[in-house]
Order: C-alpha cells, then structure tokens, then sequence
DNA sequence: GCTATATTACTAACCAACCAGTCAGTAACT
DNA sequence: AGTTACTGACTGGTTGGTTAGTAATATAGC
C-alpha cells in the first residue's frame, strides 16, 4: 500500500549517505542514550532523538535494542556496574586510618561517579523510580545494594580498630550516603538545592561533609586529623 | 458540525446529577493535584485523572486554572508556602540550647513536613527540575530559599553562643539538609534509596543522624546531651 | 575487472495510543 | 427567561514501536 510515498527521489542530496557500521552502532547509541537520559530522564527522553544524536534511524535503533527500558538497562550496565569489583580490591589494600578511607573515598567516588555522567543515572532513578518499577529495582540490585554493602565495610573497619565509635550500621551508612546523593541531586537539578547566588564547590563541600562527619563517629579527634591542607 | 453526537441521551443515568458548587471545587482540585502529583511526578499526572478525582470534567479544571503549571503552582501556594512565617516565630521564641533546637527541629521537621504528602513536592520538583525549569524557579524563590535562611540561623545561632565551633554557614547548612532530603528522595523512591530488606525507621534514621551531626559540629559532648530517652 | 545475484544494515512512512487545552452546547440554579 | 457552572467531543500535536521497502556490501560467475 501506498508505494508511491515510501522514497523520495529528491530527499536531502548531500550527506544522506547510508552507511553500513554493524559494529559501532550499538555503542554510539548508547553514547546518545546516556547523555539524554541524564540530560531529559527516561519518560521525556524520545527514542528519535537518541537515534538521530547517533546519526541512524529509529528503527535502526530498535534494530538494537528491543524496547526504551531495554536501551537503559544497558546504558547502566555500560556506565556502572562493573566498578565495584574495582573498588572491593582498593578496600582491600588500602593501608591508612579507617578515618582517612573514608576521607579518601568519599572525594575519589565525587571524582570518578559524581562529577562524570555517569550519576545523573543515578539522579534519574532517585526522580522516574515510581514510575518504571522495573528500572527501579534492576538499579536497586545492580547498583545501590553493592554501594551500600562496600559502605558497611568501611564503616565496620573503622568500629572494629576502635577508630570510630559503636554505630548502628543500618542507619550510620546513611551519614556518608545522604550527602552524597544530596550533591547529585543538586549537579542534576538546575540549581533548585543550591541557589545560584552562593556558588558552592563540589570539593569545599564534601571537606565540610567528611569533617562534620569524621568528628561525629571517630573516638578520638586523633583519628581523624588528616589533611589538613587541600 | 456533528450535532448528534454531542450529546447522549442515553448515559449513565445513575449518579449523573450534575452538581453546581463553585466554592468547594478549586479545593477539590487541589487536593486531588496533590495526590496525583505527589504519587506519578508532574509530567505523569493527567490532569484529567485530576479532575475526574475531584468528581468533575477537565473542562470544568480549566475553568479554575489556566493551565497545569498554574494548577502545580496553586498546589505549592496551598501547601507549603506560608509555614515558615510560623517556623520563624517558634525560632525567636525557643529556650533551650541550640543542640537541642537542632535535634527539636529536625523532628519536628519530618512530623510535620517530611512525613506529610508536602514532602511528595518537594522531592517532585528535585526530580523534574530541569525538565520545567519555570516551576523550579517558582519553587526555588517560593521554598528553598526561606528554608535555607531559617536553617542558616539557628547554626549561626549556636556559633554565637559557642556551641558549635566555627563553620562555615555556606557549607554546613548541608550537613543539616542533606539528610533531610535523603529521607525524603527515600520515601518518594519506591525502595529504591533504602533496601527493602532491612526496615528504616525515619525516628531512628533522624536520631541517628542528628547524633552524629552534633558529635561533629558541637565545641564540647556537654552541650549535646540531651534527650537519650527517645 | 565487470556484471549479476544474494544478503542484510538501514530507512522512513505508518499506526495506535496518548494528552493539554478549547468550545459549542447543556442543565442547574436564580 | 436569563445567567452561568459544567460537560465531553474535538483539535492539534506527540511518541513508542512496526514494517515494507531501499541501498550498501559481499560473493559468484565470466
């Protein structure tokens, strides 16, 4: 049916070039995907406009990926899953105070998570959760169970030499978490958290954040009297 | 054109009273924006599934607001806005030492915002900030800004008195919020934030962090002594 | 090297469903 | 008989997903 409308002969002469690239497909649109999931969310993100970021058709894109969630699901097993088998060898080996991990850690996850892209996927779950259950709890075990359990790791570390006081783990990991997710939220939400007219740095403030916390669960200031000077 | 169709004669005769009660309907509107608003974020809610709650047609909802921002707006003014005038009284007004009007704040904070439906707002916008920067703005100027001060106040309150050691407001502002909003994010989340598996106590997740947060920022244990007994 | 044929990556028109906002018309009041 | 609160069909626009059809490449035969 209706054969005659299916080409137009004059179409856009220049650069309409067809290429065949069967390889980098998938990983231009999920380049696409991610910067429009963390730019617009899941719901007002168009699966043309991702496709047409990364130069195809749309159904050159369900060509790839089966449906909308199936797309996301993969930009998350790209971007984050997978690091924290890295992050457990650093635990392992690390050699300073309990006090210092968590210094160390918390100023190394803003610089390789916070500040990439890669959180406003997790930005974008905290806001579209209710929404897609499904998403939900696919990030829920793929990401946020694995980061909680590295925390009570942490924190265990820390009670067990005595350098920080008795906590109840199951509330004393949000101290670490809240301010974290806080400054993503905030990176992600156009300056409703933090009003533009105070300028507020992402390393000023995890420093005030580690310190509040550090005085608040170690025994002895000792513990906590690293770096001074940053 | 199609004048038949405009009308059916048949219907549903049951409970088809067209009903006239222009005082009652704006506030029907609203609390059943509210609702809807809270459960399935700004963009998700329909606002005929608004007016079919509050028991009319959407023709009738936009005789009442010009549009849905407008509708989110007058939801906003409702509901939220205007409590800090009283907030701000209660904080000219209190005795006790300003670790005690932290933790006294910080409770009552949750009894009467954060486990309310208001907090459904608040965690809406963080959300869908980007996607409407105009109610962003508005909720900004309208909320965020009057919370900030109030808070910044009773910190500066306790440095004044010496009973807290000096920080810098900027920052430390967020060691109060960030929490706050953590809890809020959590409950709007779906279980995304907290695993289900193990049940958080919003009293004991506050105690928690209001403990670690007095620990951190006090000048001497003494001055944050209070309540034990909780 | 050149043409014919087969394969498949890719395209875009299309569909069905959805939705904010409008307005001609209806019925409940005065 | 007039006023107006209220309705619901309609418009114009959007979007996830499908599929018939197109063209770039590979291969074979000469």
């Amino acid at each position: 049916m209706s054969i005659a409308k299916l080409t137009c002969p004059i179409k856009k002469a220049l650069n309409a070039k067809r290429e065949r690239r069967k390889e980098a497909r998938p990983g231009e649109l999920l380049d696409a995907a991610l910067d429009l999931f963390v730019e617009k969310g899941f719901a007002a993100t168009r699966v043309e406009e991702v496709a047409a970021r990364a130069g195809v058709s749309k159904g050159t894109l369900f060509l790839y990926f089966q449906s909308k969630e199936d797309l996301f699901k993969a930009v998350v097993r790209e971007n984050i899953s997978g690091r924290f088998k890295e992050w457990g060898e650093e635990f392992e080996t690390f050699e300073g105070s309990s006090a210092e991990m968590v210094s160390y850690c918390m100023k190394e996850w803003w610089e390789r998570v916070g500040a990439t892209k890669a959180s406003g996927i997790t930005k974008l779950i905290m806001s579209e959760a209710t929404n897609f259950p499904e998403l939900a709890a696919f990030y829920q075990q793929e990401v946020i169970q694995p980061g909680q359990i590295l925390i009570r790791r942490i924190l265990q570390r820390g009670i067990d030499r005595k350098e920080f006081r008795p906590l109840d783990l199951n509330y004393a990991v949000y101290s670490l978490i809240a301010p974290m997710i806080y400054l993503i939220i905030s990176k992600h939400s156009a300056g409703v958290c933090m009003p533009g007219d105070v300028t507020v740095d992402p390393q000023k403030y995890i420093e005030s954040q580690v310190s509040v916390i550090l005085h608040g669960i170690c025994t002895q200031p000792s513990h906590q009297k690293q770096d001074k000077a940053a």
